[in-house]
Parts: structure tokens; C-alpha cells; sequence
DNA sequence: ATAACAAACTAACAACCGTTAGTTTTAATT
DNA sequence: AATTAAAACTAACGGTTGTTAGTTTGTTAT
């Protein structure tokens, strides 16, 4: 889908006010008026306020998708198949925190089979981590630990990293990504 | 500060509803359709929809900010406060997750000296955990890391516990405190 | 120069928001 | 039984929402 140049603008714009007062508490008069040259009846380049939310969102969702599969069926062991998750997240945050931060905090005002269409995504995706995990488990890469504990551990600190990400504009890509696999993998002790 | 029963019904039922569509998106109906016996002219009780989000994070915020001077002041080693502050975390969801997800989620929609308050708070949380993880670097408790990395990377997954806790009630809260023992300070691999 | 069309801008809609008032019913007190 | 107070319930306010229409200005094509 090919998607016109003030499509984009608006997209972008919109992902940056919902990240910062979320999804329900911006209004199109908020968005037109953090657009120059933006009036509503612009707005005919979109349906509607929620097919903003839905191109910021499926989008993102389709990328994580798309990528932990490959991970999942690349051939290398866990530790490298959970380096290349990290640097996953690491990179979409980098890329578009502000999408980011409006699929984890805004998903849940998509509506019918957009919603529905997420959640599967995101279901998938925690599975496909957890059959990862489970693997290095099993062949003792990984320490066997409470596997939803561990789950949920890593991809916690994943998913909000756009959260500090971005007032740390201190910290080097590839030193945040070596320090997040040591601290992940490794701990801090 | 004494409530009455009428208004921590408000508040609890609030709290649940804020955690499910966010402060936004519930309205004052939302919440008089959700309590039984419950009408519109009964918000006497409170001030306004304001004064509910106020009464829902603040409390849990001072929670946080005493009993973290607490774990400061404490004379235990820098593992041992960090294994206080894992539980610490761990408590506050059990007891109260649909509180601390509205305090993570709408902390934004709090206004002029609440606002300022609760922000002052935080800053001041995320500094003594500062605190406590630079001294377990300097006598060498903790692994000279990136700083920032081992302080969101740990407070990240606590504070996100109650997304997943709840839907895993298997597991028990000792269980639950001993893996993420391990799993924040030794690692996973 | 004028017709045709897109862009810039204004205005208005029905529905819904937080909040307040009023009206009816029930319960308690004298 | 009469009076009063509290609770249950309805109605309405001014303002804001997403969305749609219309009106004016500017630009391009003939």
C-alpha cells in the first residue's frame, strides 16, 4: 500500500501526540493544529481517526511479525535467536518510538478485525519468543527457570524501551545493544 | 485522610475501568453503569473525575516513595536492597494491580501540583534506585555495566509485572519473587 | 483571458462529555 | 399520621467531540 505524502505527515504527527497523551485524549482539531498548513477537512486523506490509529499500529505489528519468524526458523542457537530479538526492538525503537509507544499504551481502541488481527499478532509473537525460550531450555542453553517469568522479564524491558530510550540519546546504539544482551542474558551480578 | 465506603467503591471500580480503556476514554457514565445501584447525582461523593485519578495514584506513588527511603536507609548490602525492592514491587501488584496500571498508563492526565508531585516522586524513586545500583558498582556488587541499561532494564519489568501477573496465577508470589530474583540479578543463561 | 479544478479556509452537524440541578420515591422521626 | 430527611432516579446545561459540508482563494490548461 503505497500511501501519499501527507498520509505520512499525518500518521507521524498523530503517533507523536498519542504517545503523549494517548489515543483517547487527542483530538483532530489537536492533530490538525500540530500540522502546518493542516485543516480538518484535510482529513479527507483519511477515513477517520481510528484508520490513523490503525496505519500506526499494524504496520509496527507486521514488522515484529514478519521478523520473529525468520528469527524463529534461522538456524542458530537460542542466544544468538534472542540477540536477534533484542536487536529487533532495539531497532524499531530507534526507528519509530513514537508508533511504538501508541501500539503498547493505544492497541486496545483498535476495533473489530483490526483488533482482532493484533492480538493475534501478538499472541503469535509471544509464542514464537516462548517456543525460543523453551528450546534453550531444553538443551540447556538457557538455566531452567520459570519460563513465563523469564518471558515476560525480557520482553518487558524490550517493549518500554522507548520509554528511557530517547533522554539517554547518551548511550550508542551498539553500546545499548551489548549492554541489553549482558544485562539480559547475563544479569547484573 | 478517611474514605468513605461509597467513595473507595468509586475509586476501585474506577481504577479497573481507567486499567481497561484508559482515563480518557471512560466517562463519568462508564463508571455509574459499572456500580450497581449507582447513579450520576451519587458523584457527590467526589469532586470530580479528576479527583478520582488523583485519589488512585498518589496513594500507591507515596507507597512507593516511603518505602524506597525505607530500603535507602536500611543497613543491608546492595543485593539485599534490590531483593527489597523486587518485593516491594512484586507486593504493590498483588495487592493493587488495577491502581498501578492506571498510575503507569495515566500519570499524564494529572494536572498542576498533582502533576508536579507525582513527577517529583518519580524522579525522586528513579534517583534512589540510582543510588543504590552505583554504590553495589563502586564495592563491586554489581557488574560495571551501562548505568541506565541495569536501572531501566530492571525497573521496566517491575513496574509492567501487573500486564502479565494475574493472567498466570499458577504461579505463586514466592515462586514468582525467587525467579525474578535470579532472573533480574544472575540472568537467564 | 477564461474556464476548470484543486487547495485553503470557515462553518456547522448531531452526538457525547463532565457536571449540576431538580423531581420523585422511600425511610426515619416525631 | 404528619413532617423531614435521605436516597433513587431523571433531565438538562454549556462545551467539546468526530465528521461533513460549503465557500473562498489560488493555480493550471485551454
Amino acid at each position: 500500500m503505497k500511501l501519499s505524502e501527507r498520509k505520512i505527515e499525518i500518521i507521524a504527527i498523530s503517533a507523536k501526540l498519542f504517545k503523549e497523551k494517548g489515543y483517547s485524549a487527542v483530538t483532530m482539531r489537536d492533530i490538525a493544529q500540530a500540522i502546518d498548513d493542516f485543516y480538518l477537512e484535510h482529513l479527507n486523506h483519511i477515513k477517520s481517526k481510528q484508520e490513523i490509529l490503525v496505519l500506526i499500529i499494524i504496520e509496527i505489528a507486521e514488522e515484529f511479525t514478519t521478523v520473529i519468524n525468520q528469527i524463529v526458523n534461522s538456524d542458530v542457537s537460542t542466544i544468538q535467536k534472542i540477540e536477534k530479538v533484542i536487536q529487533l526492538h532495539i531497532d524499531i525503537t530507534l526507528r519509530n518510538a513514537d508508533a511504538l509507544a501508541c501500539l503498547n499504551n493505544d492497541w486496545m481502541h483498535l476495533t473489530d478485525d483490526d483488533l482482532i488481527y493484533f492480538i493475534k499478532m501478538r499472541n503469535d509473537y509471544e509464542e514464537s519468543f516462548r517456543a525460543i525460550i523453551k528450546t534453550g531450555i531444553t538443551n540447556g542453553e538457557i538455566k531452567n527457570l520459570n519460563l513465563e517469568v523469564i518471558i515476560f522479564s525480557t520482553l518487558s524491558t524490550l517493549r518500554t524501551l522507548y520509554l528511557w530510550y530517547g533522554k539517554k540519546k547518551t548511550i550508542k546504539p551498539e553500546v545499548l545493544k551489548s549492554n541489553m544482551i549482558q544485562v539480559l542474558l547475563n544479569g547484573i551480578v
